[in-house]
DNA sequence: TCTCGCATTGAGCGGCGGATCAACACACCA
DNA sequence: TGGTGTGTTGATCCGCCGCTCAATGCGAGA
């Protein structure tokens, strides 16, 4: 029976909601407009009335999803503490957080692969990841400017780079195997090099 | 015009390169029977007869593709080298290595996603990756031996753990971004930190 | 109360792609 | 020469899915 409206657009919001369940169960592949649709318990024709076409409604989604997963990070430890010490806690942290968020982790790495051929989701990747990389510089520009002789030749940029590799590169291995992954001793790790 | 036979099972091997062909072109999930048998100059029907269905044609392609990509790395410095300076060697080898995988490296992390809801994808990915981290161990046994006051805490396994989680990390910023991969600071990161 | 516009429905279209299968060609052997 | 087994073909079936659209219900303003 058709005809009851919703307000404004909360069902934009219930039906990216769907799409998200949907998606963390089925991957995208499988993240059709009819079973967004089932989820929501809305004919799919209105999938279509919201977002236009399938492609749209992946790339809401994947917006989602970014300004879900990627938001700042308070700096814990104040100023007085080492430059080496504040890297390593941002680390710490990030890394600690993996397991909680795979699913979301799963999902970002699904969009990912699909944006090495689509050129909206591709650039919205980019600027993401370029701003999580950024957001590590304050911290890495203390470290190098702390003992400035053991790092000559590298720049913030490529430390956070490194730093930024070896944390995605994590979050895969957690994605894909996390029986396998001892955040402990990846932890040990960091913090002997740093 | 049916019938003409090809040698033994090279059939099998020309679907295998087209298969990686037309998966390089449009991926995985583009990757259908009929594309295939295009590329080969063949018919569809002779897919299904020599691999029965497109799952087993996937799992095909995915060992021919680990084999291709993880082989294993001579050791080229000799033992004369500090322990540090053969695993930064190894490292920067591996890193080096990466744009001119690209191709494949990025049909491996669309396996990768697939594995996750895939299990005998899972499984080759999983073992690929652990024989893989494993090759590390000699070297960062190595390191560790070198200076154990400084990596108390630290075991073999879980630096080899952060090392390949590093790489793999850069792996995935060279697939989405080549132009933003500044391999030769990660070099310099790499190398002030061990 | 009438009407207008927006939200919603569900039938339906067209295409794609996995899978099946009967027919057929060729090599090989008796 | 005829028979047999292995490749190979292409028509065909079927289900899924993106997308369109006419029809319909409902709320709000005139």
């Amino acid at each position: 029976m058709p005809g009851q409206k919703a307000p404004e657009d909360a069902r934009r919001g219930s039906l990216l909601q769907a799409a998200f369940t949907v998606a963390t169960r089925e991957r995208l592949g499988g993240l059709t407009t009819r079973a967004v649709a089932v989820e929501a318990g809305v004919s799919h024709g209105l999938v279509f009335f919201h977002f236009g076409n399938r492609e749209a409604l992946l790339v809401a989604l994947l917006d989602w999803l970014l300004d879900a997963t990627l938001g700042p990070r308070p700096d814990r430890l104040g100023p007085t503490a080492s430059a080496a010490e504040r890297l390593y806690d941002v680390v710490q942290r990030d890394l600690a957080a993996l397991p909680a968020q795979r699913a979301r982790v799963e999902l970002l790495f699904d969009f990912w692969v699909m944006g090495t051929r689509h050129d909206g989701v591709q650039g919205r990747i980019r600027a993401a990841l370029g701003a999580y990389r950024d957001a590590y510089r304050p911290y890495t520009e203390g470290v190098i400017a702390a003992d400035p002789s053991r790092f000559t030749g590298t720049t913030p940029h490529g430390l956070a780079a490194a730093v930024t590799a070896l944390i995605e590169g994590v979050a895969l291995q957690v994605v894909m195997d996390p029986a396998e992954v001892d955040l402990g001793a990846v932890h040990a790790a960091v913090h002997a090099l740093v």
